[in-house]
DNA sequence: ATTTACATCGTTTTT
DNA sequence: CGATGTAAAT
């Protein structure tokens, strides 16, 4: 090989070495190597994102050319001059191609991430480094990832494109539906425990058949399998899947359509897993099938952090790689950028007590840091009490609010601490919990877009026919359904159809109103913007005016579906393609942790689950209790489950940068019932010198306590209530009613005014309508007319 | 068909 | 404790 060639690919090693030398050797290592499996095994803090990022980068940049010794014949003086020029700083762009070998092109990238959050950081990295050129990359969840594909081939095996998703409440309502059909009692096999094995079964591609086979003697175990088959059929007929189904389906989908295997395998020659070490069996498949034509599938994954056991993820996708692919390149990265030595020997420390891990020691030169601070208190409001000081004084000595997260167990632990937080006029967010779309008033508006997308969408059809009340009772909608599923068609077609079917003639008119309602909906869904669909929704249904008419309590619900109207405006205004799917989709595949913006300074509280992948200064993890973390449920549960608690610990330590407090309670309010619960056992795994502990013990229970428990809840409920108003920005009433006016409401037509109470900036109005007697309304939101 | 009152139930983590 | 469901009354 002549010199210029051997010049030529050193220097062409050294170019990227300039783009990518800011890393370590390991990282680096990860990042040129483009061809083959890889697998990357990364610990917390290892700077794993940067290496997915960097070498999506470096491929769509150079290719495999790092490796590589091929040298194109063209090279010459000036392409080394080039090289030369670039690496001593004087040449700031490498011409196009030069260097470059294989090079992907964005479209043939595939990022599978474990949150959509994930997704748009990887997303949003890569752009900084890419420019447009990086829009055209498939980033995402499995979930959105396999949406996207269904959405187009899922005529192939029966869906079509505007299929609904079903969530676990759409789930549970569908489910309740095939055991009433089947006669399963539901004292005997609890609707969550079918729904459980069936996703299990799911997780592991079993098929109603298959289950139902290999239970044939268990009497508990077939009927299981009959509602399985049932429920299938049913979500089938109404164009709906359910979370599992969605991958289910595209491997599905990729067994019986060569073709289009073939046309994603040949697409996707880079595929890249994140987080691998949560997936489940299902999710194996996919990615194997995919990655089985170019094989050139790179997996990062930290065993330590798999977590989510309970959802059919397998530790030993992760554990078994390097069996699978036997010419895998295997690098570890434990060089942690995040957190102090302490913090890091804490975490080591506890999942060293973990048998099935690869094993392997995170360190850091980021210095000791201070030590853990281990603080038991007298019970849950003394420990979030300590906790708000904490945080109080870290931020009078110069903090910022939102450097401080406490995590916890259960979202049902985050009330203790919002009240005293609330107290404190500390700002926070709670993420997870209770999510927006999960409040029923917006179920509710959500299930009206559904049945507009897909009138086959039954059980948000019935969820939705008789709310707000139109007179359709239950017996009527259980007709209707018996009739459709009688004659196989869907309900909407009943329903259409009422007068040919005497068992639900009685309702024809009020049936009438509804697919009438919905019928005009549907057509201006074809041309009016979603925005405007929403309101026509709210509005036309009456959906809107029955809140109205709850008055007081309903002012939060309505404001909720105000919100919902705005989310869907900017939902309009970010996106270039919007549909009506598009939009319900993203509701149902994205959380409210994707959401989170670090922008807003505000102390931030979730579940230890929702903060794998986040990082913060300083970490409170509260109720580290025996019963508590770990729960009882792992405690009985096993020893596998106590090691998925104690790696759920293990990340849990590991979000802490700077400092890290852990608390523990002698005695806990859970559920209405107080416990004494024992430290967890993590704590003990701590060693006694990497911690600071303290213990502020219980006084004597028998000195009468006093309570302030009703002291000041109304004065502060009257000022978050006035706040609330004075968000709302409210315009009309500031004019005061009268008693006796007569008033007009766009609903309930003509009234009298019968009181009107003050209420911050608003109005209660209670009204005595002609038609429809009494009611009680906020004028601000009421917009009545004085007559 | 709808409202109300009362009992019962189960309580992990999430796409 | 809270949400959810069932039974009885309007």
């Amino acid at each position: 090989m002549s010199d210029i060639k051997n010049d030529f690919i050193k220097l062409r090693c050294a170019v990227i070495q300039k783009d990518f030398g800011r890393m370590n050797d390991m990282q680096f290592k990860a990042v040129v190597t483009a061809k083959g499996p890889l697998l990357v095994l990364a610990g917390a803090g290892s700077g794993k994102t940067t290496v997915l990022v960097n070498r999506i980068a470096c491929l769509v940049k150079y290719g495999s050319a790092y490796d590589s010794k091929y040298v194109p014949d063209a090279v010459g003086e000036y392409e080394i001059n080039m090289a030369r020029e670039y690496i001593d700083g004087s040449r700031a762009e490498l011409e196009p191609g030069v260097f470059s070998l294989y090079a992907a092109k964005p479209w043939e990238i595939l990022a599978i991430t474990f949150t959509n959050k994930a997704a748009g950081e990887l997303k949003e990295r890569i752009a900084k480094m890419l420019g447009d050129n990086a829009r055209d990359m498939w980033a995402g969840t499995f979930h959105s990832i396999c949406a996207k594909i269904l959405r187009r081939y899922g005529d192939r095996i029966g869906y079509t494109s505007h299929f609904t998703i079903y969530d676990t409440d759409d789930q549970k309502r569908l489910m309740k539906e095939v055991m009433k059909h089947l006669n399963i009692e539901e004292k005997m096999m609890p609707v969550r425990s079918i729904l459980n094995e069936i996703s299990h079964a799911k997780d592991n591609l079993i098929t109603c058949e298959e289950f139902k086979e290999q239970h044939q003697g268990d009497e508990r175990l077939s009927k299981m399998a009959a509602a399985y088959g049932m429920y299938q059929r049913m979500l089938k007929n109404a164009d709906a899947m359910d979370f599992d189904d969605i991958i289910v389906n595209t491997v599905r989908l990729f067994e019986t359509n060569e073709d289009v295997l073939e046309y994603y395998q040949n697409k996707f020659k880079y595929i890249m897993v994140d987080e691998y070490q949560d997936t489940n069996h299902a999710q194996y498949m996919l990615v194997s099938r995919l990655a089985e034509k170019n094989r050139n599938i790179c997996v990062v994954g930290d065993d330590d952090q798999s977590i989510y056991r309970f959802r059919g993820a397998t530790i030993a996708n992760i554990m078994n790689f390097e069996d699978e692919y036997k010419d895998a390149t295997v690098i570890r990265l434990e060089q942690n950028y995040r957190s102090t030595t302490m913090i890091l020997d804490a975490a080591n420390a506890v999942i060293s007590h973990n048998t099935a891990r690869k094993g392997k020691n995170l360190w850091t030169d980021n210095g000791e840091g201070d030590k853990i601070f281990v603080r038991t208190l007298p019970d849950e409001r003394e420990e979030a009490r300590f906790v708000v000081d904490q945080i109080s004084s870290s931020v009078k000595d110069g903090g910022r609010f939102c450097d401080n997260a406490i995590l916890y167990r259960m979202n049902a632990q985050s009330n203790a601490i919002e009240n005293v937080m609330a107290r404190s006029g500390i700002p926070y967010r709670v993420i997870g919990g209770y999510r927006f779309y999960e409040r029923k008033e917006i179920r509710d508006v959500i299930a009206y877009l559904s049945v507009i997308n897909n009138h086959d969408d039954t059980i948000r059809l019935r969820r939705i026919i008789n709310e707000p009340k139109r007179g359709i009772g239950e017996v009527t909608i259980s007709n209707a359904s018996e009739i459709a599923e009688g004659l196989g068609i869907p309900i909407y077609e009943v329903l259409k159809h009422v007068g040919d079917y005497p068992a639900i003639a009685k309702s024809a008119k009020k049936i009438v109103v509804f697919t009438n309602l919905i019928d005009e909906l549907t057509e201006m869904a074809e041309s009016a913007s979603m925005n405007q669909l929403v309101e026509a929704v709210a509005e036309r249904s009456g959906y809107m005016a029955s809140l109205e008419a709850q008055g007081f309590e309903a002012l939060d619900r309505i404001d909720n579906v105000k919100e919902l109207s705005s989310s869907i405006a900017l939902y309009e205004s970010e996106n270039e393609e919007t549909s009506l799917s598009g939009f319900l989709e993203e509701i149902a595949l994205v959380n409210d942790i994707d959401k989170y913006d670090a922008d807003s300074d505000a102390v931030v509280l979730m579940t230890v689950h929702s903060a794998k992948g986040l990082e913060f200064p300083n970490v409170f993890l509260v109720g580290w209790e025996e019963g508590m973390f770990p729960g009882n449920q792992s405690i009985y549960g096993g020893p596998e489950e106590i090691e998925e608690e104690r790696r759920l610990a293990y990340v849990a330590i590991t979000r802490a940068k700077k400092r890290l407090y852990i608390s523990n309670a002698y005695t806990r309010m859970l559920y209405g019932q107080t416990n004494r619960n024992l430290p967890s056992r993590f704590l003990k795994e701590i060693p006694q010198e990497l911690c600071d502990i303290e213990a502020k013990k219980p006084l004597a229970e028998s000195v009468g306590q006093v309570t302030f428990k009703h002291a000041s809840p109304s004065k502060e409920y009257a000022a978050a209530y006035a706040e609330r108003m004075q968000e709302s920005k409210s315009k009309a009433s500031t004019e005061l009613y009268s008693v006796g006016q007569r008033v007009k409401h766009k609903v309930f037509k003509d009234g009298t005014v019968l009181s009107a109470t003050r209420m911050g900036n608003d109005v209660l109005l209670e009204v005595a309508f002609d038609d429809v007697g009494t009611k009680k309304i906020m004028s601000n939101f009421a917009k009545l007319e004085k007559l």
